[in-house]
DNA sequence: TTAAATTCAATTGAGTTCAATTAAATTATA
DNA sequence: TATAATTTAATTGAACTCAATTGAATTTAA
């Protein structure tokens, strides 16, 4: 007697999927505040980090392609918090960096990692076995 | 000397958000061979287990709400795979359920699951802890 | 040095997702 | 019973996401 596969309960990639968008859902009332939407939070992060980087490069980091980045990118701009620039050596390239007030956001941001942590009712040790565990499905 | 929080590599939500898009794609070829998207495949599951579900319980299982069910269920009709009946006790309610192409299509879904164990790079036993853990997140 | 291949960003089209609202029906209350 | 509150699905509008394609530029190879 095999036990039905095609089960949601019996699939890992469920709760993965529903977990991920959740945890999505739980951030949106904090970065309206800061008026970002999630992956904008997660491109001006990497930009908080980086002075410059190509739109490539931010993908990659994003695990993101063009199709996603450029809209993301031309609506940090038009906030004014992200600046576009095409590079002199390489005219394909394009290079983005945080403006001076995009800057100033990570400021106001800065609360938000502690403010999120409570949203994930895990104990510091599951969540480092989460993480790992995450990044290994990534790895792949 | 207080380590940065709002660095991409110290936040649990990333790669959860990443995992969760990164399988999803993984997914793609196998589903597109049996003309459906990753939404439509969880959904048919639901349905290969239940006979009739409204689309109220449905949303509540998949974690969705009526703006993402209805399109999704009204492509699914579209294809013949699925029927909605407004119910005659009460007509805010619509139920649905599969139809025989929908059945059938369980047959061709059957090899799905163990194909795709192969994408998540884990031991069984990674695999259940991730679970556990995911579902705990999902409890909130 | 020319032609082919590659790289990169942008665009397009289809689908997903959610917050907020609307409309219709039922249920509860005065 | 009539009114108000609730429930339910659908709609709307904005944003995200990806596969596939396009167009421009650079790099490689003949």
């Amino acid at each position: 007697m095999e036990r039905d596969v095609l089960k949601l309960e019996n699939q890992l990639c469920f709760p993965l999927y529903a977990a991920a968008r959740t945890v999505e859902k739980r951030y949106y009332k904090l970065l309206s505040e800061i008026d970002l939407t999630y992956t904008q939070y997660i491109t001006m992060m990497v930009l908080w980090q980086e002075k410059e980087i190509s739109v490539k490069a931010l993908g990659e980091r994003l695990f993101l392609d063009s199709g996603t980045m450029t809209p993301v990118l031309k609506s940090l701009e038009k906030k004014g918090f992200v600046k576009r620039e095409r590079s002199k050596q390489d005219e394909r390239v394009v290079m983005v960096s945080a403006t001076k007030s995009g800057e100033i956001l990570k400021e106001k941001a800065k609360d938000i990692p502690n403010k999120i942590a409570a949203c994930f009712n895990l104990k510091e040790e599951e969540a480092v076995t989460l993480y790992k565990l995450l990044y290994k499905v990534l790895d792949k």
